[in-house]
DNA sequence: CGCCAGGCTTCTA
DNA sequence: TAGAAGCATGGC
């Protein structure tokens, strides 16, 4: 199954022999800052404002508490960006590092908590971003069932730097408020972001003090749909010096960001050098 | 203890 | 205009 589709059985939404659904490989790779694991094969997290507890049984995906008209108008999405991975594997190496990890997704997130999820992840680990992000929530994110929602950015705008100190989140507190006001400003929007040549989408975010090339493009991948967009780290800058010295293949740069992951997380697991 | 983190801004030649 | 230095902080 590569694309989602499952039915409501009970409480619960449960996705049929979702074999190419890996949730540690897909949560908990540095995309998404969010999700815990609970227990063997379950996580737990608040994502699109809600708090959502998925796990694995056997070859099912459960997504706990679910109904079919909320996995269609908000999960789905979330987790699934459709057929993109197959296609990717009529290159070579591409079909290595799919068939390496073939359960890894590329998760559609809101576009804000991405942007300022990325900016907190810069210069940091994994672990540590998660501590600043879910300390973030609960000083300044609106209360839902189980935890609280990413801070809105209308409702950081109006926090200062000594505000946000019980975040630790050090150099990085100026670079949130500066886009959390961008946003409220409408210097920046992320609906436009998506429609935008990307790279005038690029250069928009860009204009966030604090943000890069890579924050930005990681913005537009995992929260703006971009999925044209391939986040250059030193891994994908080694990738493509080894295996890619003249680019993608043409046809693959339209969903060049998910092959990135693919091979991001290839390269990084054989420590290329 | 040091070293490092899926960078960015600022300073320097 | 390229390349190096500082940045805040805590996980390991």
């Amino acid at each position: 199954m590569d694309y989602m589709a499952g039915e409501a059985v009970g409480e619960n939404y449960v996705l049929k022999e979702a074999r190419h659904f890996d949730l540690a490989a897909t949560l908990d790779c540095g995309q998404a800052f969010r999700w815990e694991q609970v227990e063997e094969d379950s996580f737990r997290g608040i994502a699109l404002g809600r708090l959502l507890e998925i796990r694995r049984k056997g070859e099912d995906v459960i997504l706990c508490g679910v109904g079919e008209e909320e996995f269609y108008a908000r999960w789905k999405p979330y987790f699934d960006y459709g057929k993109l991975k197959q296609s990717l594997r009529r290159n070579p190496m591409l079909r290595q590092a799919v068939d390496f990890a073939p359960g890894i997704r590329v998760l559609r997130q809101d576009g804000w908590e991405a942007l300022c999820s990325f900016i907190m992840s810069q210069n940091n680990n994994i672990a540590r971003n998660k501590g600043m992000i879910d300390c973030l929530c609960r000083l300044a994110g609106e209360k839902v069932p189980g935890g609280y929602a990413f801070p809105t950015p209308e409702r950081l705008a109006c926090l200062t730097v000594e505000d946000l100190a019980p975040a630790r989140c050090g150099f990085r507190a100026k670079y949130i408020l500066d886009a959390a006001k961008a946003l409220c400003e409408k210097r920046v929007c992320l609906d436009q972001a998506a429609r935008l040549p990307l790279p005038e989408a690029r250069e928009m975010l860009m204009k966030i003090y604090g943000v890069g090339p890579k924050v930005a493009d990681c913005a537009l991948l995992y929260g703006v749909g971009r999925v044209d967009c391939v986040p250059m780290d030193v891994w994908m800058k080694r990738v493509m010096e080894r295996w890619f010295p003249d680019g993608l293949p043409k046809w693959a740069e339209e969903t060049g960001g998910i092959a990135q992951q693919y091979l991001f997380h290839y390269a990084r697991m054989q420590g290329l050098k």
